[in-house]
DNA sequence: ACAATATATCGTAATATTGCAATATATAAT
DNA sequence: ATTATATATTGCAATATTACGATATATTGT
């Protein structure tokens, strides 16, 4: 077949496993990166920065905004782009509650 | 082209892309949920927990297994599957240097 | 209105992912 | 050795992703 099948599973399974693919990728990573590390809106050429074209960083773009990780506002001839709080609040809770639980006994397995 | 450019970003961003990438399906956020919440190994049918065929759950822990984040052993005649703790707590250690950051000043955009 | 600059969208080729039936392999018990 | 049970692998069809050139759209300055 070649799709997920998501009813089978709950909401928020479904909502996590969207924003971490939104994620999956280097090129986003270093996007993140660069606004994260930036402390404020990237408004720039991110295709200088990164090696690739700009029809492709664009993409990526919209793949992190149709996520809902960020956001961009129109800002003269360029748009700024910075992180959305509210999914990454809810990424971050979800995230902690997910990697913390694990007690990891050694002896297990 | 169709295929990821890896040589262009850090060892660090294409290793957390990784991780991500297999932990961005709703069935493996499933099944490492089940494995967390047994807190301990799991040997048995997760095929009937989760709605999906055999085959499929065993190429889904196939993929959790090569992106190093749960390990397999033979106990008899079936599998226990349960996390890998150091790559547990690699990821854990990128995700929180990486979602911790941004102060997210409200007045940004 | 027109040119210059910045970003988005379209179209397309190459590759990857998802899901499953069918089949293979491996261990345990008789 | 044979059977029963559990997991893995193969092969395949449907769909998704990645990347980019070409083109479209939108805003600013003249």
């Amino acid at each position: 077949m070649g799709l997920t099948k998501t009813e089978i599973f709950t909401e928020e399974q479904n909502r996590l496993a969207v924003m971490l693919k939104a994620l999956a990728h280097p090129a986003r990573i270093a996007i993140l990166q660069q606004i994260i590390n930036a402390n404020a809106c990237i408004c720039g050429d991110l295709s200088v920065e990164l090696g690739l074209a700009q029809a492709t960083i664009s993409q990526h773009l919209k793949e992190l905004k149709t996520a809902g990780l960020i956001q961009g506002t129109i800002e003269g001839v360029s748009v700024c782009y910075c992180i959305e709080p509210k999914a990454w609040a809810l990424l971050k809770a979800q995230l902690t509650g997910f990697l913390n639980s694990p007690d990891l006994q050694p002896g297990c397995c």
